[in-house]
RNA sequence: GCGCCAGUAGCUCAGCUGGCUAGAGCACACCCCUGAUAAGGGUGAGGUCGAUGGUUCGAGUCCAUUCUGGCGCACCA
């Protein structure tokens, strides 16, 4: 027997130069460099030049620090939308934005003052200089981090406009946050009210959250007695005859409060038990009884009677050393954990206090002044003193007065000034607010009627969860109370006139905002008022005060709250640059829904009735694979550098795009790797694709479309081609309804089932065994040109590299851009005749299975006979042997399962290695089947 | 404490308006191929559907309660 030649050389084996190994982390800056070095982002726009536009607004994220994987996903997710309306033949012109402004950076940039000795001579100080030195740092440090966040997202291959962005700090986008003001301004939802703030006395300033550190603190806690007003209303009350007037026991850690106090809250639904206690009556909650008498020392205790908080509310008590008489009031916040169930209350001193004050039309009253001194309203025994010393001052006067129940020391977390670490105390000031309740002047109806009306019927949400989660927070909002006594940010650009009054109207608000738009913010702080109103005119001015005097003009030094100048991020942005108006789409953490998407609604609506974006997408946190929340001190954070490094973006894009991204997201190294197997897996399948390709006729895209769509629907091209058609199909329709999770899976399906197992192993034996030219092979050869066509077209929005390059693989490096591209829009129809074949190939493998037993390892060492009675297989009989993988397959209307026959006694193609039974010797004394012969020609 | 969301094989997830032995991919085990080769293919074993109670002829699927976790809000007088 001659030996077996070898026919390898003869064959048409796979070449490509589109690598099995991605090698992404040093592959993926080369890209980057190349498109910035050819402007992508000015060639798609050409390309795009007349097409519809998307408008898609990004939502500013803070500049400070690094990215974490939190921005990774946003990022990603946006791009991945960019990019595939982009793949629809729209385009999209996306600007990235950042929030410069704001307590974080001013708290950073007032830590590294002082710690650098600079702080103390800030103090010495003018104000607008020592404010314009802040700022000075600030803006740096803003600058600093946008510049390194901006090279943190292109190198996650986001397409955007990095050239042009926007910062909240940028002059244009500060005068474009001024006119939204005034239009707020203009239809009269901007207002001017007290609130309790966290107060400094030390620094005469007003502190956020972030200022604010909690030491213990040692204070006096006091019960105290609230004589009633009118005893036979608590007589109506416990339904019983009292002998003498009883009292209303509170309790507070904070005497110097009690000079303030308007109210007492009770619980509406707890009962209130009127007792005698050791002599005296008086008024607790019934849960409370036990602890009060225990802490107060009584010894005789007797409940007299029981009423509900409830029967409570509006009984008048007099105040213990200030001559008024004020309300019982109900509030759901008192607890029954510490004091007597009767909270007193000041709306000048506390924020539940000043809520309730507000609802109950109590003035917010608040005798203290910034240097924390009594003034002149207070008790003449408190004039003048601090408020520390008053806490004795008050404690000995109701001793004194006998309204002293019981007094004790008392430890407690406070907050204290963390520059000055001295006591900060709760204060009424007065505020700016937008008023949501308020009708406006044009629209006739509140910002929450309106923004209640968009969420019920405007705006869509995916997923549709967000409807009922932003409608919940639009109902219970508060008023938005926007100034913030700050330097780092954007002014309100309130005057305060000579007889003091405060000076502000729509029409100085425009002025001024021209004023910034030619100097930026830092006007206000170097300029006179002359000058920033050089462009106001007041006799033009309907809203202008009397003889206003612009010389005698002080500025004020609020500034707006951060999220006022993000929420103005459409007319800053979209509407100032005619990038096109609304957004198509917001898209952000679910967080936002109180952030970003509310606090832009609420200025859009005012202004120009409608919202500024028609969907709202949210995704979910990243937790991590406990389900816990990322943190550094958990020390479960990843690094999206570690995770660049390691994996590359465009692993984490294709982690991203799989991701279910409604609810938490649970991240880790390990889904990494799993993404990277399942990228490579797609990788290989297009390689082999491509790899087949490398002989195949120059056809034009039409040509090659033209062709594959001929193939006949009973050919396993045809069968191809409907499922590529149905790929297409599907793969955009879920991008259209930002379902990625959908698209990624049913890619991968495709490349893992479809292709790798079915189509790709069916097709093996004519693209290496046919004659290179021969018309089976070229139509699959079209077919799989086609299917790589769709393939990096699908892929692009997800894996822009990777769909690069093998688009370049594909059509050479002189190709346009893929991203210049649109779908392929295939219409080839799936034949449903084919879920009868796949059955029976399922049939096959398991049959083959089995016949290892005795044998046969290799499918080409086997025929296959399959039943078929009722002739549904027969027009799929050329296919079948390919399909199945064996050399033979043969059809038996009376057969009813499938059989697999030993061919090992039949000769074997030495080129093919199929035993098809038309194996014999050649001329050149090879053993070759005649397909084979006939390939090598002999 | 309140609002919204999630809890299905080791992992990531499908399971629509309640109805055959609860599905897929990955991982895993075993096997094949060695002409996609730091690739490719086949077969298989994995689940009391967070818990409890209820509605129903029948529930992963509806209702109630509860536990765990996430986001947001409120609270500590």
């Amino acid at each position: 027997m001659s030996e077996t030649r070898d026919y390898k050389p003869t064959l048409n084996l796979p070449k490509t130069s589109f690598p099995m190994k991605a090698n992404l982390a040093q592959a993926e800056p080369a890209t980057l460099a190349r498109w910035q070095a050819s402007d992508v982002v000015g060639a798609v726009a050409a390309a795009r030049a007349s097409a519809e536009p998307f408008v898609f607004h990004d939502g500013p994220p803070y500049a400070n620090g690094s990215i974490h994987v939190g921005h990774l996903l946003n990022k990603v997710l946006k791009d991945i939308v960019v990019r595939s309306v982009l793949m629809e033949g729209r385009a999209c012109h996306y600007v990235p934005g950042w929030d410069c402004h704001g307590l974080p950076i001013e708290h950073r940039v007032m830590t590294g003052l002082v710690e650098s000795g600079k702080a103390a001579k800030l103090d010495t100080l003018s104000d607008d200089h020592r404010r314009m030195a802040i700022r000075r740092e600030c803006a740096a440090y803003a600058a600093k981090f946008i510049k390194s966040q901006s090279a943190q997202m292109q190198r996650l291959l986001t397409l955007a406009d990095y050239a042009n962005p926007y910062f909240t700090m940028q002059p244009e986008y500060e005068a474009g946050t001024l006119e939204v003001f005034a239009g707020l301004l203009n239809e009269g939802y901007v207002f001017r009210q007290l609130k309790p703030v966290h107060w400094s006395i030390a620094n005469q300033t007003a502190l956020a959250e972030a200022e604010l550190e909690y030491e213990d603190r040692v204070d006096p806690s006091i019960y105290v007695d609230f004589e009633a007003a009118d005893r036979s209303k608590i007589d109506g009350a416990f339904g019983i005859e009292c002998e003498c007037t009883p009292s209303f026991m509170i309790w507070t850690t904070t005497p110097w409060t009690l000079p303030a106090n308007l109210a007492i809250a009770v619980h509406p639904s707890h009962p209130y038990a009127l007792v005698e206690m050791d002599g005296t009556l008086t008024i607790v909650a019934a849960e409370m009884l036990g602890k009060v008498a225990a802490i107060v020392g009584a010894t005789g205790v007797k409940t007299l009677a029981t009423a509900l908080g409830s029967a409570l509310v509006g009984l008048e008590y007099r105040h213990p050393f200030c001559d008024r008489t004020s309300r019982i009031v109900a509030a759901d916040y008192v607890t029954m954990e510490d004091g007597t169930g009767l909270v007193h209350t000041a709306p000048g001193h506390g924020d539940d206090d000043y809520r309730t004050g507000l609802r109950e039309g109590l003035e917010i009253y608040c005798p203290v002044q910034g240097d924390g001194t009594f003034d002149a309203t207070a008790p003449e025994w408190l004039r003048g003193k601090v408020v520390w010393d008053a806490n004795t001052l008050v404690v000995e006067h109701l001793r004194a007065s006998g309204h002293l129940v019981h007094a004790l020391q008392f430890t407690h977390s406070y907050p204290h000034d963390w520059r000055s670490r001295t006591p900060v105390i709760f204060r009424a000031t007065e505020q700016w607010f937008i008023g949501v309740d308020r009708a406006g002047a044009r629209a006739g109806q509140s910002l929450r009627a309106m923004a209640r009306d968009a969420v019920n019927n405007t705006i869509k949400f995916v997923p549709a969860w967000g409807q009922s989660r932003l409608k919940g927070m639009i109902e219970s909002r508060p008023d938005w109370c926007i100034s913030r006594q700050r330097a780092w940010g954007l002014p309100i650009p309130a005057f305060r006139t000579a007889d003091g009054t405060v000076f502000m109207t729509s029409a100085s608000v425009r002025a001024i905002a021209q004023c910034v738009r030619a100097n930026g913010s830092d006007a206000w702080f170097t300029l006179t008022p002359a000058v920033l109103l050089a462009s106001y005119d007041a006799a033009s001015d309907p809203h202008a005060p009397k003889d206003l005097c612009i010389e005698s003009l002080t500025k004020m030094y609020d500034i707006f709250d951060v999220w006022f100048e993000a929420g103005s991020s459409w007319n800053s942005v979209l509407r100032q640059r005619g990038l096109g108006y609304p957004s198509e789409l917001y898209l952000e953490g679910s967080d936002q829904h109180r952030g970003w998407f509310q606090l832009s609604m609420l200025p859009a609506l005012g202004v120009t009735g409608a919202t500024p974006f028609r969907t709202l997408l949210t995704h979910g946190f990243l937790v991590d694979k406990d389900g816990r929340k990322m943190s550094k001190s958990l020390g479960n954070a990843l690094d999206v550098d570690v995770l660049l490094k390691d994996f590359g973006a465009e692993v984490a894009r294709w982690w991203v795009s799989g991701v279910a991204y409604d609810g938490d997201i649970r991240i880790d190294l390990d889904y990494f790797k799993v993404a990277g197997e399942s990228y490579r897996k797609v990788r290989n399948t297009i390689r082999f694709l491509l790899s087949n390709l490398y002989d195949a006729p120059a056809w034009t895209q039409e040509q090659v479309i033209e062709f594959a769509c001929a193939s006949k629907p009973e050919s396993i091209d045809g069968w191809l081609m409907g499922e590529l058609t149905a790929l297409e199909v599907e793969a955009r329709a879920a991008y259209k309804e930002y379902d990625f999770r959908r698209v990624h899976l049913a890619i991968f399906n495709f490349c893992n089932e479809t292709l790798s197992s079915v189509y790709c192993a069916a097709v093996k034996d004519r693209l290496y065994c046919d004659a290179a030219d021969s018309p089976r092979r070229r139509q699959s050869q079209a077919v799989a040109r086609v299917a790589t066509e769709v393939l990096t077209r699908l892929l692009a929005p997800f894996l822009p590299h990777t769909a690069e390059e093998a688009w370049i693989a594909l059509r050479g490096s002189r190709a346009p851009l893929l991203f210049t591209q649109t779908h392929i829009g295939l219409t080839f129809a799936r034949d449903v005749r084919w879920v009868h074949v796949m059955a029976a190939r399922a049939a096959v493998s398991k049959a083959l299975e089995g016949a290892k037993s005795l044998g046969i390892d290799n499918p080409l060492d086997a025929a296959v006979t399959l039943p078929d009675a009722n002739g549904a297989l027969a027009p799929f009989a050329a296919e079948l042997a390919d399909l199945c993988g064996v050399s033979q397959v043969i059809l038996d209307a009376n057969a009813t399962l499938v059989l697999v026959s030993d061919l090992r006694a039949l000769a074997r193609c030495d080129r093919s290695w199929r035993r098809d039974g038309t194996v014999r010797q050649r001329s050149d004394g090879g053993m070759l089947s005649d397909r084979d012969a006939l390939s090598v020609g002999v």
